[in-house]
DNA sequence: CCGCTGACCCTAG
DNA sequence: ACTAGGGCCAGCG
């Protein structure tokens, strides 16, 4: 954990953690900032991701916002794409919004 | 070089 | 209970 690679991106870091996002989980942007040692950045993670939007590798439709809200749905591919990749994980929805009492998780569970 | 924007969250009135 | 404003870090014009 220590002797990390400090000189990394921020970006990077933000992509390593939602990477070991495992199946079915949803977490949100300010549990992964705090992970980060980030407590009020949860912006930047978005902006993270918006870097990273166009790799396939990285579950960007597992992170939504503290309502539970698809914020990102818009950079997708698709805004259809988000909803339809979480409900194929087996995640539901409270309308637009997703079942965060049944799937959200913190992001340092995963680490 | 200086300033703005951004897939957010929290505290206060 | 609701609305408004501030804060945070990094990339880009």
């Amino acid at each position: 954990m220590e002797k990390q690679k400090d000189k990394k991106d921020f970006f990077l870091r933000v992509l390593e953690l939602v990477k070991k996002i495992p199946y079915g989980y949803v977490t949100t942007y300010g549990s992964i900032a705090q992970c980060l040692g980030l407590k009020s950045s949860a912006r930047m993670v978005g902006w993270a991701l918006n870097s990273a939007a166009a790799d396939y590798s990285i579950p960007c439709h597992r992170v939504v916002n503290r309502n539970g809200e698809l914020t990102g749905k818009q950079y997708f591919a698709t805004p259809e794409m988000m909803r339809e990749l979480l409900e194929s994980e087996g995640i539901t929805f409270k309308g637009d919004q997703v079942n965060m009492q049944s799937h959200f998780t913190d992001a340092a569970l995963f680490l």
